[in-house]
DNA sequence: TCGGTGTTGTATAACGATGGAAAAGTCAGC
DNA sequence: GCTGACTTTTCCATCGTTATACAACACCGA
């Protein structure tokens, strides 16, 4: 095993205590003895036990941070800003995925690691109400993205309705009159996709002009882009002829901008296409792609600051109204509406 | 608090480690008990706190995982594998990002997260030998991937060389003359690189008629898409004229593939392009990208179970030589080198 | 010299689980 | 009914840390 308090406190003829307070910087101690303990830890080269140190706070400063997938680079990209940013308040966060399972999904809102966590970051996509609602768990929990829920949770998502809207309309407004929407989903994970949906029928419906019949609406049965690809090549195959499509995300573009590439039809001469999530990979299509840009570090930084205000809060805070907070975002304008310049 | 043994054994009339023995399958155990007890478990919702039993076993069931950026979707591709494979096993699985920078990895070598894990797997990119040798930390260390040490420690990594020059050789074989080699790198990262780099050379070595001067190597400053279309345009620019580049890895060939379309250049007729990772992005670009294709799920294998072969297998398997293991690759023939069917 | 005040250090009991040894219970055989 | 062998349960120490309570000590003014 390692050294431990009991070692240095030995060494230097100091009760344990002394060390632990010289090591949490505790004030009152004499220089003297500060420094003598202090140059025992140097020299045993002692690291504090965080498992003994937990046990006893009854914290553990981890919190999880449960995404579908890492494999979309959207998930990995906040992931990251999640860890950076809860690093910086030195707390440790355990990433894990749920593969969009609800099952998964509810093993993680029931707490199975009970105890190893502080709370718990969760992005869904086909839990349900009433699995949070069956929760028998008091640690805190967060919830990310676009399903809304009636739970007492806080709730981090931006504005999907409104977002959608603004891809919808910026299509429209490039003239466009045909406008698909790609990635609408059946069954339980219907209502994630729903929100962009709606956005996407409320800018239609401010178009007088604008075609927005269902056949204009395409289904996938993931968010990847071999989905987005298939849920294109359906799309054309049916005769609706968009002129542009509105993405789900943009893994889902990318895809419907390889169908029409192989099909030998232009993005955005022939075809306009508008993603979401804004992923480093839009910027570097061979056409560029347009996209809904979530301010990641904003959502990161709102989760965490969330999370730790019901655990650094005390009893109120704990208890206090969930809150629903909407990060910005921002239409970003690329080759794949406006063309090449 | 939750509610520990000591609640549960009062409540179901028994000592403390009577629970704990229903708890972990003691076999020794009347039925009559065990059911009385695991009654009362169900009843008032008891988990172990995983801290206090990780603290009296002296391992937490924990490993680390660190790479240098979730970002690029190999890692996170890697990371998915690894969290997988090892959830499988019962360990869970702590994931975090070093940027790629010395002083980070550094920290993680020298096992800063102390005894709340109990091994660590790293991918290293700037780490040097001095570094690993200066390690003061018990935990068994796994290193993962291109760079190569002499420390002690398990190694998992490909055949890069070996890779480097199929990649190579499939170009050439496909009739390309001037290949190009995409993300050599100076300083301290420059070994990274060097070994697929030195696959480069074997294969124009082999081939006398192909052009293999060092104007056709272009050092990247990342390993981000703008790096690789940064790169590529300096290449073009510098008049090399190649008619094919292998990029060190996939993100690098997406950005080169960018810049090439920005010029006006095809892909394959004019410039043939080869990646390395075989992420997922390369299959759906819009010319879908001829890559080198580790075995993720065989070296996410690999890494944990030598891990947890030093973890669990004993004094002399902690103490026993380091080994180098090699999972296998294949190349996978897309668009960016045999062009559209 | 004496209390009062404030600082510095120590002893001991937790936190929640497990391991080992001792104690208690069960049963067969004589 | 007793012994011995075995099973089942209890008791206590332990992991490394921090919290609580309190002891020791110095310093100050009266």
């Amino acid at each position: 095993m390692g050294i431990s308090l009991k070692d240095v406190a030995e060494r230097a003829g100091v009760s344990v205590k002394t060390v632990s307070n010289v090591v949490n910087g505790y004030r009152h101690v004499t220089p003297a003895t500060r420094q003598r303990v202090q140059q025992v830890i140097d020299e045993l080269g002692y690291r504090p036990n965080l498992t003994a140190r937990h046990l006893r706070k009854g914290r553990t400063g981890i919190i999880a941070l449960a995404l579908p997938e890492l494999g979309n680079p959207y998930f990995a990209e906040l992931a990251d800003a999640v860890i950076s940013y809860a690093a910086g308040l030195d707390y440790i966060v355990l990433l894990d995925h749920t593969n969009g399972r609800r099952d998964q999904e509810i093993l993680f809102a029931q707490g199975f690691r009970a105890r190893l966590i502080d709370g718990l970051i969760l992005s869904p996509i086909e839990l349900e109400n009433e699995d949070l609602l069956a929760r028998g768990n008091d640690a805190p929990l967060v919830l990310l993205g676009e399903r809304e829920y009636e739970a007492p949770h806080d709730h981090i998502a931006i504005d999907n309705v409104a977002a959608g809207r603004t891809a919808t309309r910026h299509l429209l407004d490039m003239g466009r009159r045909r406008v698909a929407f790609l990635g609408a989903r059946h069954g339980r994970a219907r209502r994630t996709a729903h929100l962009r949906l709606r956005g996407w029928r409320a800018a239609i419906a401010e178009s007088p002009d604008a075609a927005g019949g269902d056949e204009l609406v395409a289904t996938t049965d993931g968010y990847a882009r071999g989905d987005g690809a298939q849920a294109m090549a359906r799309l054309l195959d049916s005769g609706a002829a968009p002129d542009a499509v509105f993405c789900y995300n943009d893994l889902i573009a990318i895809g419907a901008m390889r169908t029409l590439t192989e099909r030998g039809l232009r993005v955005p001469e022939d075809v306009a296409v508008v993603g979401f999530d804004d992923i480093d990979d839009g910027r570097y299509c061979s056409t560029s792609l347009t996209t809904v840009a979530p301010h990641k570090q904003a959502i990161a930084r709102a989760a965490v600051d969330a999370l730790l205000a019901r655990l650094d809060g005390g009893a109120e805070a704990a208890q206090s109204e969930p809150r629903h907070i909407r990060p910005g975002f921002a239409l970003i304008r690329r080759e794949s509406t406006l063309g090449r310049p």
